[in-house]
DNA sequence: CAGGATCCACTATTGGATCCCG
DNA sequence: CGGGATCCAATAGTGGATCCTG
């Protein structure tokens, strides 16, 4: 059966190009039949299941629930990434990177920084997403490896040291997402009252929003246009 | 009197150098203060009132009704354009260039157009013309004469090539001003119900909108932006 | 709470319509 | 009707908020 040969491929992956075979294994399959090789439920709508697909890909290519398992990419080295697309190709959102904290910020250079890091590298698995589409319906496009070009890692770097000097000259009046060309810092919490323990410009204790980097569409979209001219 | 100079200079340009240091010296004014010198009314509302600067402009470059001077700017191979900017020095509009039939637009290579003609030599005027200013409260900018650069004149003549081809292969519903990187086609008429005489796909007679040529405030942006850093 | 993300009200952009003059 | 342009309702874009899971 189709959906066990997916199955059959979950565990570890010797390289990230096996990884790759993988993925675009699952390229045309419908999330309905990812779903059918997994014993989990597939919720009927989008909406108040945000991170369904993604979570559904990853389990699709072996990195279940168990640290074993969540290894094998960390050992690869790559970070996997759903990209919601239109049927034109184009990114229909931003994409969620990492969490960070303006103290951490200031104090780390964009070559040691996470979201450095998490970039490096990335799967990205296209998925067909119009909103009028089912959960159900979406469809797995052709995944491809990234890692950012000489011209893509001197914009992000920019952004990063854009934001994180506001960050250190205390302007946090300036700092929300619209800075950044390519990369973006935004809110992320389950609502916008939630604070965490930070400290102020001096050092000192102080509560604040819990941030995260975003990729721009825009990027995005000129990472998938350039992936799709290799094909 | 001061404004008295810029109506002495309004005889005859002997070059372009002579017109761009003319346009300079009325960097700073207001239009108030253009007006004062040229015996005209001032509309106290920018509504209503859509190509009052650029033709008090025009006539403190001596551009008068009269054919003779506007001769002066043909000879010297010069068109002349304000361009509406914000306090960021960013166009707040798009820029008419000229009107163009579909039939010769058909006919008609980049090289031998209207459009192309117009655009070969064009002294920019910028005012800042924030919403809440009135008119006589705008402010004339540092003027400057612009050609296309060669990436410039490539990206022009892409646009006008696919316009002209959806135009010959009677695309008219793909046709609008989406149409175009830097370059667009607009309706341009008292109303969206005037209709000219056109010819259409087999050279048969028919009633068309009429539609001009504009330029794109992101193109003009780049423009300006390229004009400042001469300064 | 970190990580998988998308939602959606609001803002920014702009395509088509329009205004005045000669 | 061509040329000087801007207006503004509708659309596109996105910044901040939010949802679910382990």
């Amino acid at each position: 059966m189709e959906t066990q040969t997916v199955a059959a491929t979950s565990a570890g992956f010797a390289s990230q190009h096996e990884l790759l075979r993988a993925a675009r294994h699952l390229a045309g399959r419908t999330i309905a039949e990812l779903v059918h090789g997994l014993d989990c439920e597939l919720p009927a709508e989008p909406v108040r299941n945000k991170g369904y697909v993604g979570r559904i890909v990853e389990r699709a290519l072996g990195l279940s629930a168990s640290p074993l398992s969540a290894a094998d990419f960390e050992t690869l080295g790559v970070e996997l990434k759903t990209l919601p697309v239109s049927v034109a190709s184009r990114p229909r959102e931003s994409t969620f990177v990492c969490y960070v904290a303006l103290s951490s910020l200031v104090e780390t250079p964009w070559e040691a920084s996470r979201v450095a890091y998490k970039l490096a590298r990335v799967l990205f698995v296209p998925i067909e997403s119009e909103p009028h589409l089912t959960l159900a319906e979406r469809r797995v496009g052709s995944a491809f490896l990234w890692s950012p070009t000489r011209e893509q890692s001197a914009l992000l770097q920019a952004d990063y040291a854009e934001i994180a000097g506001r960050a250190a000259s205390g302007e946090l009046e300036t700092l929300d997402a619209r800075v950044g060309r390519v990369l973006q810092l935004r809110p992320k919490a389950a609502h916008g009252a939630v604070r965490v323990r930070a400290s102020d410009g001096e050092g000192l204790p102080s509560m604040a929003q819990p941030r995260a980097f975003y990729l721009r569409a825009g990027f995005t979209a000129e990472v998938l246009r350039a992936a799709l001219r290799e094909d």
